[in-house]
RNA sequence: GGAAGUUUAGCUCAGUUGGGAGAGCAUCUGCCUUACAAGCAGAGGGUCAUAGGUUCGAGCCCUAUAACUUCCACCA
């Protein structure tokens, strides 16, 4: 197939991927033969569309899938997608208005829930076709959904169990709850940001008496259900009210000042005013003294029947009326304006309000034990390290899990209740009637779970747990999860747990937290600033390989990461020098029989090429297992850019445009095992020119995918002659110098004079490739620079001294001074070098080699000094 | 209030057990050299945030400070 003379993506990514698919390597085969490696990708919501998010996570992923795969493990990487419960519900209650004009409560549950779930048929699929178009190479056979079958026998399961074990039960506590949503929130799902608001200071009179308390509070519509005052027993200012009674202004209701804790004489009047049923500490300050709770606001976020006068009224316009009444009455003393902290729901933004509520909760305690003893045993790792903290402050600090949501889309809480006897049943199998009286009439509670519930079980529930299947068996622990920070909480942390108390075993080997990928100017990719970068766009314009490269390339394990246009173009231009590089060595090898490098005799410049090469492959090799890929990208990129392409392909042109068939052929065969060994390094990366470019290549078979990745291979590391070339490379690069500090184009041909007593060989052996890359006509050896007739210009290298007569080319005056610059700087490493060895405790303490190489380094600027005041002299 | 991260070239960022400061982009100079102008060759540009400390030796380790970012908690 002819390759065309650009890199052009659009040709052929479908094609491949589809070739992919056809041919089954994304399949992982549960082989006793292989060792597995496991990755289940963190499953995106059915609502959502592809990111830079999703696209960051993926090329991670599937980069160490791929890796993995080539080096022969069976290399499963199981895709899916989370129903994500509240998100999804709110999309489809949108459209519901939008379209209908109805509430869900209009169509009843079940015709909600045929919806949601022809929503889920209709967009579920969008958002893993597009990880197809990123080259995902995920086993979809295995694809997984938190709500099929599957996932949800394991939520049941799970659920039992801990019920049964007394680590899920049903209490009224302070919750977070959504009146925009109408449902419990955990606290996870609050999000928390800075707001304009105001503090309200309000008379409380006391009973019978002539005196007053002041609270203040920022939420005046909770006073009506005020049940006390708190005040610290120690307050001298307070102590004679505790036992009497406040009479609670605009509702006439008498409350108790009680002595407590929580009221900080410090703070403000040292007045607390508590609601019980409205805010987490006066609910605990309630049970201590066994206070009344009355909720004064609906699930819809307007005030309830016990709000008297303000019944019906939204909780906003509530705080209004109730302000001015206050202010109306002379009770309210002032009005502060503050910033504070308040709770949204993370799913729509509204304010939450902190009620009381009848709920199901996880017992958070025994789980996060253990949860935390394994990653402080190192059986589960972050990577970087430093995410451990994070996890281990939430895990300690951690409070029972609120996981009842009034929601319809999600997994039904499998408790039934018996109206006859009022019994509660929980059992994995439904029960068709009450265990206890027989009865009939069992109904099951209307709640769903937190969908992260289920998204806790993932790296078990998709391998079929609880039974134990072939695939858990085998893939289960899996070995590294790939995610972003953002979500440790709510997933991560919950997965470990989850994992030790259902399986016994940690879910993962590895954590990789990878950072946020932010827009140009550093700010987050948002759909309210509209700064959100479409990967797919970017995938059509430059192509997936540009795109996955520029995610990697610099990145830094943890680390946020800029997202720009010019850094895709970086990528898609260092993948079109791939290609034609590539085009390059196909063109050259076309038409013959190349030989194995096993059969030819190499060059200097042969050695020193595979040499780099077995660099490379030990540097990309050492860096994916460690997970730094941006330094493995890093690796390949100067080895395929300025080795291979500006060093290795220019040193064989001689040889390829020359007579001698030996010596073409062994260039062709260096350059072919360079490069299909380069490609395949590459592979993980950019999976799709790599296997565009491998089909092309005379010397390769089948598909790059599932070739062996290459190993370091100790006897094609040349050391020696490594070191050799490189000092050819030198001179090669002296000449060019030379040449454009006089401004001499680098097509016009010099001939060049060499002192070189002791590498003459060594120079002859390469002779054709300095005249070549340095642009030289001819290399003259001579004894003294006194021979040459004209005037020259002169540099000093490790192994000789080169002179290049330029005639009217050469100034005396800017030669001497660039000398006398380049002197100087030999002078100063000289005194930098011998500084260091004259000092004893660097002799006898830094390491012997270390010592060696000053020497040698001293030595080397030594001779060099004195060749270039030869130059200085004879100039 | 607690914690974490960042601070390195004009910009974006690497820098892996402490051993002579790197890349890409941008800039300047010269080149359409038969793989590639999405390119080639060459060049300039950095008291590694500041101040101390440990060490023979610090961008890297320790302490403090500053600025920015983020997370958690609290907020009557």
């Amino acid at each position: 197939m002819e390759m065309q003379k650009t890199y052009s993506p659009g040709e052929f990514e479908d094609r491949i991927y589809k070739e992919w698919e056809e041919k089954g390597y994304f399949h992982a085969e549960v082989d006793p033969e292989k060792v597995p490696f496991t990755i289940v990708m963190p499953p995106p919501n059915i609502t959502g569309q592809l990111h830079m998010g999703h696209a960051m996570d993926a090329t991670l992923q599937d980069t160490l899938i791929r890796f993995k795969r080539m080096q022969g493990y069976s290399a499963l990487w199981l895709p899916g997608c989370d129903h994500a419960s509240i998100a999804t519900e709110v999309k489809i209650v949108e459209k519901l208005r939008k379209e209908e004009g109805k509430e869900k409560t209009d169509i009843g549950r079940e015709e909600f829930l045929r919806r949601a779930w022809a929503w889920k048929e209709q967009y579920g699929n969008r958002i893993m076709q597009q990880q197809r178009k990123m080259g995902a190479s995920c086993d979809w056979s295995r694809q997984a959904f938190t709500m099929d079958e599957r996932c949800s026998r394991a939520v049941r399961e799970v659920f039992v169990n801990l019920y049964k074990k007394g680590l899920i039960y049903q209490g009224s506590r302070i919750i977070n709850w959504c009146p925009c949503c109408k449902t419990a929130l955990s606290d996870a799902e609050v999000e928390y940001s800075e707001d304009a608001g105001a503090f309200w200071h309000i008379k409380y009179p006391v009973k019978d008496s002539d005196e007053y308390l002041v609270v203040a509070t920022t939420r005046p519509e909770t006073m009506l259900g005020d049940t006390a005052v708190a005040v610290n027993p120690t307050d001298e200012r307070y102590q004679h009210l505790i036992g009497k009674h406040i009479v609670l202004p605009l509702v006439g209701r008498e409350i108790p000042v009680v002595g407590d804790e929580h009221a900080d004489k410090e703070v403000g009047t040292g007045c607390v005013k508590i609601t019980p049923a409205h805010d987490p500490n006066d609910f605990e300050v309630g049970l201590r003294h066994n206070l009344e709770m009355i909720r004064v606001m609906n699930d819809d976020g307007t005030m309830s029947e016990n709000a008297g006068v303000y019944a019906g009224l939204d909780r906003y316009e509530a705080r209004k009326r109730i302000v001015s009444d206050l202010e109306t009455q002379g009770l309210l003393l002032k009005t502060e304006p503050i910033t504070h902290n308040v709770g949204h729901c993370y799913r729509c933004h509204t304010t939450v309000e902190p009620i009381v509520s009848k709920q199901w909760f996880v017992k958070m305690e025994p789980l996060a034990k253990p949860a935390i003893e394994a990653v402080n045993k190192h059986k589960t790792k972050f990577v970087p390290e430093r995410f451990a903290k994070i996890y281990y402050n939430w895990m300690e600090n951690i409070k029972d899990w609120c996981i009842s949501r009034q929601l319809w889309w999600g997994h039904r809480i499998p408790v039934w209740y018996c109206p006859d006897c009022g019994a509660v049943i929980c059992e994995k199998e439904d029960p068709a009637c009450c265990p206890d009286c027989g009865g009939k009439n069992l109904h099951q509670d209307e709640d769903v779970l937190d969908t992260w519930f289920s998204s806790a079980l993932w790296p078990f529930s998709t391998m079929g747990y609880p039974e134990e299947t072939e695939d858990y068996k085998y893939f289960y622990p899996t070995d590294v999860l790939v995610t972003g920070y953002d979500i440790i909480f709510f997933w991560v942390a919950r997965m470990i747990f989850s994992a030790l108390e259902h399986t016994g075993k940690v879910p993962f080997r590895d954590v990789l937290i990878h950072g946020l990928v932010r827009d140009e100017k550093g700010r987050k990719m948002s759909k309210s600033l509209g700064n959100g970068v479409d990967p797919l766009q970017v995938i059509e314009k430059y192509g997936a390989d540009s795109l996955r490269h520029s995610l990697l390339m610099g990145i830094a394990p943890g680390n946020d990461t800029r997202y720009s246009d010019a850094k895709v173009e970086a990528a898609r231009n260092y993948i079109n020098k791939i290609w034609n590089a590539s085009r390059f060595v196909i063109m050259n090898a076309e038409g013959k029989k190349v030989p194995r490098i096993e059969d030819i005799k190499l060059t200097a410049a042969d050695k020193w090429i595979i040499s780099k090469l077995q660099n490379c492959i030990k540097e990309v090799t050492l860096n994916l297992n460690k997970y730094e890929l941006g330094v493995a990208c890093d690796a390949l990129y100067s080895f395929m850019w300025d080795d291979f392409c500006d060093w290795y392909i220019e040193l064989t042109k001689p040889a390829l445009y020359g007579e001698d068939e030996n010596k073409r052929l062994g260039a062709v065969a260096v350059l072919c095992y360079v490069l299909e060994n380069a490609l395949k390094l590459l592979h993980p990366f950019i999976p799709f020119v790599t296997e565009e470019i491998y089909g092309n290549l005379p010397t390769t078979e089948g598909s790059i995918m599932v070739a062996s990745f290459p190993r370091y291979n100790a006897r094609r590391a040349y050391k020696k002659e490594m070191k050799a070339f490189e000092g050819v490379m030198e001179i090669i690069k002296s000449i060019r110098n030379i040449k454009a500090s006089v401004n001499c184009p680098a097509a016009k041909k010099v001939d060049v004079y060499l002192i070189a007593p002791e590498a003459k060989r060594l120079i002859n052996a390469n002779r054709n490739s300095i005249l070549k890359l340095a642009g030289a006509r001819e290399l003259f050896f001579v004894d003294s620079a006194q021979s040459i007739s004209e005037k020259t210009v002169s540099q000093a290298c490790e192994i000789c001294q080169i002179y290049i007569p330029l005639g009217e080319l050469v100034d005396i005056e800017k030669e001497r001074a660039r000398l006398s610059a380049e002197l100087e700087r030999i002078e100063s490493e000289i005194q930098r070098a011998g500084g260091k060895l004259a000092n004893q405790n660097f002799i006898s303490k830094a390491p012997k080699k270390l010592v060696e190489d000053e020497r040698a380094k001293l030595e080397k600027y030594i001779d060099l000094k004195g060749k270039i005041e030869k130059q200085l002299r004879e100039l």
